[in-house]
DNA sequence: TTTT
DNA sequence: TTTT
């Protein structure tokens, strides 16, 4: 279908280590799990509850996958976005069964790491992170030369308008 | 877990009308699974291929319900705006199972009808189209009163810099 | 015009704490300065560049402004999401001028704190979040218990749970 | 900054036919204005209230680049992932000035063309579309056959299909 | 299985 | 099961 978008955007943990599997044609693919939480008060108790949603990520890309191995660890909190994929597989039975994963390939993927340097505990550099393709990413100096001076935007004027918070 | 991002943005069509169950409670669920798909070529043999992903889509938001059992139908293209749940259930055997669905609730959800006026075929009016919590959104006046005249941003100067592609 | 979507996410640090406006009518708007970065090699050089952005971004949800007034300083790590707004206003001389903010308002915004605790420094309490409205978002149990019928995850259970709408 | 998202997604319509612009050394960047809209109901007068929003738009992918040349024209609606970016520059008078647009580059950015095949009007084909380095994504088979073993899906198959990395 |  |  021309005209369609998949895109998943996560904000949370690891619950293990990532694990790598090899293929024979040289492919890799890394997986983890991926834990996020909300929590919201129920509407007649006013009690307060939480659920946390546990998350399959597989990563195909190659340099995806080697900041992954390298930085990814039990407890690491991270950005990633990728896409929505259901793989239909069948049990011992023979029946149908069905998994869904957050996969992250070559295209509009990417994988930020959001620990501290001190989070990120072990021997590595601090902070690695990578974007699919960076390397060849043509980018322009928005950066125009010339003379100063001049104003700001005026902050936001108050008494403008009355239907608005300020 | 404070501190967490869990988000699906889905821009599809619609493979059958939209489906709405209704609870003792007053409550409602309206479901329908969408489609998206790409294309890729084949980087060994150069061959063509494309893939298509169907995704289950479940609303609990009230006022997104609505929206969907009126405008929504087989084929409709929509724009979808929810987050990632994982239902743990049993089956005949007593074995786990789990199902992934895209699920919209009240907050930070949305749903954007994509059909062109003509698309939308049927009786209803065109364009029907909802955002939660709408009504309450104070606005701001951001168009301030003053003078005018004056200088747009220049283009985009193709000579600065050498690495770009102006 | 119906069909439209306005969204903008950053993951980045405020370049110094944020800055609160009272107005007359109750309203505030918490602003400050995030900053993006990224990297890249040179094309044609190889050399390493890199760049960073500076997003305006003013807050006026109630809520996520006391989060932002609370939690939010100097350096802090912050996911945002929200949308895109530019002001009209006129400088000293008359000339029209323009300045794009990235805006928090009550709908389809948020904004998750990614200082670790430690990270966190200073006095207050550690992780502050808040989404929108998290407050009356009903909830459901995604957990069915008892045994199930078939090879098809079961449909939604209404009576499991009183705060939700199934 | 390692560790930062500034991603911008929009849906709207153009306001006029794209322009395209080419440098010296090869490259081109087309750009349009695109208008968002919202509605919203004024909590106090319950007045019925809407805002337009207009986006510049300057894409930088090549590819990218000819899909808006051969497809976009004023009217069209279309789906844009891209980032923030801000220009300096200088006016007549040499006052600093800024510019914000939304910037489609190599990385992680799309283009879905929204408009029905009607919808398109004029001579061109019907719905182009196109997503950055689509040509060289290994893509993966998650049809697996065959029997598997137990109540977890079995790991991805490196052996089903010779152009994925699996 | 994570995190607060 | 949709769409191109």
């Amino acid at each position: 279908m021309a005209g369609s978008v998949n895109k998943v955007i996560l904000v949370g943990n690891l619950g293990k280590d990532p694990e790598s599997r090899s293929f024979a044609n040289g492919g890799k693919v890394v997986s983890f799990s991926v834990a996020t939480s909300e929590g919201w008060k129920d509407k007649n108790t006013g009690e307060r509850k939480d659920k946390t949603e546990w998350h399959n990520v597989s990563i195909f890309s190659d340099g995806l996958a080697r900041v992954a191995e390298q930085y990814l660890k039990k407890g690491s909190k991270v950005y990633l976005e990728g896409q929505l994929e259901t793989r239909k597989w069948q049990d011992k039975d023979g029946n149908d069964r069905y998994s869904t994963d957050v996969v992250l390939r070559n295209f509009n993927s990417s994988m930020v790491l959001l620990d501290g340097r001190e989070g990120g505990g072990g021997g590595g550099g601090g902070g690695g992170y990578e974007r699919t393709n960076r390397d060849d990413a043509p980018r322009g100096n928005y950066q125009n030369r010339g003379a100063a001076t001049g104003g700001r935007p005026p902050a936001f004027d108050a008494d403008l308008d009355d239907d608005v918070p300020f």
